[in-house]
DNA sequence: CTGAAAGCGCTTACAG
DNA sequence: CTGAAAGCGCTTACAG
């Protein structure tokens, strides 16, 4: 069944194809009369405009791109949703991808979404610089990074969380509870510079509060198996408390420790980044460094909304994480 | 900056516009040399092609759209994330929309994909009948349901779950571990068919197994606050294990009984809709009944991509349900 | 207030 | 093997 056309539409109101153009717009001027004629065929005909025509005579798409990681993890859900949400509201329609962690699948996905001619994008950067996003780059439309930046591109606003206030109250909170040697399991670092800066500022504010000797920091990477053995080595470092850079570790290790028969809050205090849901549902809760996710999304969605009407003026943000102290962080038998 | 075009192409490599066309989609006969011209010269000017202006002309936009209620649900993150992996793995973009389980929103989310004249869809359809998508019906593009149904829309394919073999295994674990009265939270029923079919297909098993006045069923809507009263009532009428259609309703219920102490799989024993990762980190961990949502994400795409092809005709499938037993079901004191 | 014409960036027969 | 021309469905000046 073949779309009706707007010569369709035309020909039924017995009207030119400008006139059907100019009621479907509602712009320049036109009889209250013959609009409404037009209006009639046009639901007679079931007619629904081709967008990409009038995109391409416009240039104006209206969409806009949304590149997340991995929709399964449940801080990019809710910031995509956010970022959705906030664009909708201002009349975007948002198409969202997913990199799959892979920088090959990003670049795919920039190269799609160049080609539809979107207005604008908004991603979670995989890696390293790269062709597409430099081709992206180079198109001047408005941009924004949000959660992580890529190194050397300076000059496009990042929108992602400042570390230091939740890690500060983190430790704090796990030295007022007694513990004297400190972990930290930092995730891909590789992939993420958010990830590096985490365990740089860790490195540097558990060294203050613990003495170096007293710090530890081990990376995971994606392997799930590494988990357990990076785990008993810390204990048997003597590591009271452990803080997880990465959510998805975290999680991980709630359940091998459940698992393993170690009692969390009890035999090692448990800290993680990312305030998620399945958070508060262990026992004990899991005490989280928040990165608000929801503002992150909120301000991601409105610089990019400020780069639309500033073309191509616009600042980073940093939104301060908070520590939310729960009873997985506890005084040691 | 403005887009190179394919005249500009043209013009750079001293050929006319049809052979640079022709280069592109490497079909139509074309020497070797003038095709390597060519493509020096897309290089040279970093042509990407106008995807809008290639679907106008060639009817086919290689992209489909995909609409699950809420992305922030991990069971719908799954399933997207599986389908748009299975369409891009041949070859087609998918966009994925959000309707907040409301159907105002997706009736925006058709007539966006629509006007974008997209070759077909994946729906986790919203509530009942609708304009928008009896329109998107009409057009007889490829279309498949996922998780729900549609009453009265008999002719789309769908893929969903059958219930029955994941409740009767529950009831008969439930049932093992002495319990004599079951109750069971539907969650909101009013939205989708698929829960109010487990509602039904529940109160016949469960009648069956402990007899009409052992089976408490109560519906819960997207109120948090109701889930509280519910659990009291029905603890209170002796109930020691509920069954929850509706794994959002589960995660809270899990939540709240941990805040006021009621003890899971020793003061009531609890199973709940979907295998959320979640429910491995709980203690204990929560008996589930799974919808396999990977294969369901599978078959669904699968189920797509035969209609591609096969123009129309496909049929609808139902995946199993398994109950997979964890410590969330015990004997009660 | 309305219509005829040009053109957005492509592809596709049709000639050569 | 290659090019000139028509046309996909719209919008936008330009006349009237």
């Amino acid at each position: 069944m073949a779309y009706a056309t707007i010569r369709d539409v035309a020909r039924l109101a017995g009207v030119s194809v400008s006139t059907v153009s100019r009621a479907l717009n509602t712009k320049g001027r036109i009889s209250e009369h013959t609009k409404l004629v037009v209006e009639q065929a046009m639901k007679e005909l079931g007619y629904i405009p081709d967008s990409r025509a009038q995109a391409m005579r416009s240039s104006k798409t209206g969409t806009v791109g949304l590149l997340v990681p991995d929709i399964r993890n449940p801080y990019f859900a809710d910031l995509a949703y956010t970022i959705q949400d906030a664009l909708f509201g201002a009349g975007y329609c948002t198409f969202i991808g997913t990199s799959s962690e892979n920088a090959d699948q990003q670049d795919s996905f920039i190269m799609s979404i160049l080609s539809q001619r979107i207005d604008g994008a908004i991603l979670v950067p995989q890696g390293g610089d790269s062709h597409a996003l430099r081709l992206l780059i180079g198109r001047k439309l408005p941009l924004v990074f949000v959660d992580r930046q890529v190194e050397g591109l300076d000059t496009i606003p990042v929108v992602d969380s400042d570390p230091i206030p939740g890690l500060t109250e983190a430790l704090e909170d796990i030295r007022a509870h007694g513990c004297s040697k400190v972990g930290y399991v930092s995730g891909p670092v590789l992939e993420s510079p958010t990830l590096q800066e985490r365990e740089y500022v860790f490195r540097e504010l558990a060294a203050m509060a613990f003495g170096e000797d007293h710090v530890f920091v081990e990376s995971t990477g994606f392997d799930q198996s590494s988990c357990v053995s990076v785990l008993r080595r810390m204990r048997r470092a003597g590591v009271g408390a452990v803080i997880f850079g990465y959510s998805p570790d975290a999680v991980r290790a709630v359940s091998l420790m459940h698992d393993n028969g170690i009692r969390v809050g009890l035999d090692i205090s448990i800290v993680s980044f990312d305030d998620l849901e399945m958070f508060r549902l262990t026992s004990p809760h899991i005490s989280v460094i928040s990165q608000q996710v929801r503002r992150i999304g909120a301000i991601g969605a409105q610089t990019f909304l400020d780069m639309v009407v500033g073309h191509g003026a616009a600042g980073s943000h940093r939104v301060e994480t908070t520590y939310i102290p729960r009873e997985s962080v506890g005084r040691m038998r």
